[in-house]
DNA sequence: TGCATAGCTGAGCATCTGTTCAGCTAAACT
DNA sequence: AGTTTAGCTGAACAGATGCTCAGCTATGCA
């Protein structure tokens, strides 16, 4: 399939599919893997710059990188004694726009229409 | 993009809209969930053809609901002796259409560049 | 060679998640 | 009222997740 024109319906998806979706999702279902996606949106960087930027020990982001390397978001290649990381490609950056973009969209909806249904648990 | 109006750069993530950014991405972190969300795209219907579309006890598909509504993302209202979940509004449809065009893509990419980076742990 | 810096990795552990199970409420129908 | 159908809910349990810790490899410099 070429990517651009296999136009799969959300509606027809198979359990494997559906698997596949929710693995890559889950990328972008954590804190920490959010923000350092949103570190490396503004540019490439170390690890320890981004354990800086997020305020994690470079040894967790070190796991997390590993995990964003294995679903293809990032890309890591070494200087020197860094290694520096970078996301995949622009389509990355976008999906993190559009993540955030529509989180602000429904979020605000929520807000609006519906303020019982805001659990807050924090 | 139109609907955007406080376009929040994603560099500049926070911790708190991070965790919140987690927290609706999760939605779509699991595969009963997508596969719930891709069925209520098809169109509204309720629980128990829900749980039916997807292979699951109704029991699960009603724990999920609950999620979502929770989320914001599904919107449900009694018919009779019947409850009927939708999507919360069109934006929901297109946060899935992206999520789903956006990894068909990145999982191409995968395929394409790195396929040592491929765990397929299935 | 020796040492410091940068990053990676596996183990361990606390927490979270997603399902099943049992039991509950609500609506229709007799 | 009693029964059936549709859905909701809390408890409980297996499995996944995300962190810390200790130790490892690799690069650069004296």
């Amino acid at each position: 399939m070429a990517h651009g024109d296999s136009q799969r319906t959300p509606d027809q998806l198979d359990a494997a599919f559906a698997g596949v979706v929710a693995e890559t999702m889950q990328a972008l279902a954590a804190p920490s893997r959010v923000r350092i996606l949103g570190r490396l949106h503004a540019g490439a960087c170390s690890v320890n710059e981004l354990a800086d930027a997020v305020g994690m020990e470079s040894s967790a982001v070190s796991h997390q990188l590993r995990l964003l390397r294995h679903l293809g978001l990032v890309v890591g290649s070494r200087d020197g004694r860094r290694v520096v990381y970078d996301l995949y490609d622009d389509h990355v950056g976008e999906l993190l726009e559009q993540a955030i973009s529509h989180v602000e969209h429904v979020r605000a909806g929520l807000a609006r229409t519906a303020p019982e249904a805001q659990h807050a648990q924090a």
